[in-house]
DNA sequence: TTTTCTAATTATCGAATGATGATTAAGGGA
DNA sequence: TCCCTTAATCATCATTCGATAATTAGAAAA
């Protein structure tokens, strides 16, 4: 009779004694884990119960609670984003609806997850940094190229010559607005959430691309008339 | 020389020994703002601090910190609603676009608060009953009530006949969510914050309509070719 | 098998948490 | 003016927090 079973069901749950860089994997994948669930005011106690090991043993694969939190902010956010999207977004060759319908579409599957969602929004309301330079790259590197695409598509000029106007961005920003919401009702809301999102994305972008001509254009006269007129502006009006 | 000056600086900020009412309301009313900023994990003794009165006066007028947080909840989620809104929404003797406007408008007037919006967010994060009671509100109470709205306007049967699918909700919540997110990017995420409200309501508003019959006719012909029918279904799906 | 290295746990620290009497003092009524 | 009610604070409780040092024990090398 060889001796298998007690030994094989350790080995396969937390197996004492792991290689240092696979329990600083195993620690870091459970406080992403966790820190969704509970929010980063979470205890150590509760999430080193939660990997199955003694509380300690956090400290000794990082030096404090902050740095295990400054590594779980780096996966969830760097790790996340795709320098193709840029480059197939100004694929002018396609149709900008194709092009719309298709980045919004690996977007959407890329950010629909428990941990992603749920950690950038605990980050945000903590106003960490990292968050507001997430927020800024995709200003600058997602929704700023879909605006220069939409000048083009409805016969505008592009942004060299007339400079991106803050509600051309937020026109923009209503269609970003579905897919995130969207997200946002499954993981956090916990309401009726969103099936088919590649059926649903179509629709959304062929109904945007259907009113950029007449929407642009209303947003330029409004412009023209109006008070402010360059992107940038100060946020905060607290009550 | 009669004796101003000390006495009036300490009447103005806290003047000790306040009528127990209005004790209550100041504390009510500083732990809404303390804790949108700093989430209900903030501690007691700096919600005292912010107020200007010691931490155990906290606990004379609230039993403890959870019936606090309730008090808090129900402040912001229950006094925000405005039952005149179903029945703008359901007034057919106007135009939908008119009431979509004008609902729109002044429900974003409503909620674009910073403590509304984060302790919103707060509460949902931690499933907080109230939260998903609201949510479960707003769908039935707006939403729906929305797609039967235009159901009739494109020419579709009344959800008594035709009982209302997910995609109809999904498409409404897609208009939904650029009130939304936008009060959110202005409150949480801090970046380029929402300028002429109304004007860009209007304008979603009216890309919207536009595109909603053929929106809704391809949602039915999706539905009729598809899947699932009925609007309920577990949420749920954490990888 | 025995030895050796070090992963992991146990025990514990001081600071901060929510919460509870004991004490002080503000301010209207006699 | 004095008194008496009670709003408010002070001092302190038991827990829980993040973090550290001492101890145990698992697995590879000898």
């Amino acid at each position: 009779m060889p001796d298998t079973s007690a030994k094989d069901e350790l080995k396969k749950s937390s197996s004492r004694r792991l290689a240092p860089d696979a329990r600083a994997q195993q620690i870091l994948e459970g406080a992403i884990s966790y820190f969704a669930e509970y929010g980063f005011d979470g205890g150590t106690r509760a999430l080193a119960a939660h990997l199955g090991i003694s509380q300690a043993l956090l400290f000794r694969y990082f030096p404090n609670k902050a740095a295990l939190v400054d590594r779980v902010y780096e996966v969830v956010f760097l790790n996340r984003w795709n320098p193709e999207w840029k480059v197939l977004l100004m694929q002018r060759d396609l149709p900008l609806a194709a092009r719309l319908a298709s980045f919004y579409k690996d977007y959407n599957r890329s950010i629909d997850r428990f941990e992603v969602i749920r950690i950038s929004l605990f980050s945000a309301l903590r106003h960490e940094s990292i968050s507001q330079r997430y927020v800024a790259r995709l200003r600058e590197q997602l929704i700023a190229p879909i605006v220069a695409e939409c000048r083009a598509f409805v016969g505008l000029p592009p942004p060299e010559i007339l400079p991106l106007h803050a509600l051309e961005e937020q026109l923009v920003l209503g269609l970003h607005a579905t897919v995130i919401y969207g997200i946002m009702r499954k993981h956090v809301f916990h309401a009726a959430p969103p099936t088919e999102p590649d059926f649903m994305i179509e629709l959304q972008v062929d109904g945007f691309i259907q009113h950029a001509k007449e929407a642009f254009r209303r947003v330029h006269a409004h412009a023209a008339s109006g008070s402010e007129r360059i992107v940038n502006r100060k946020a905060e009006s607290i009550s």
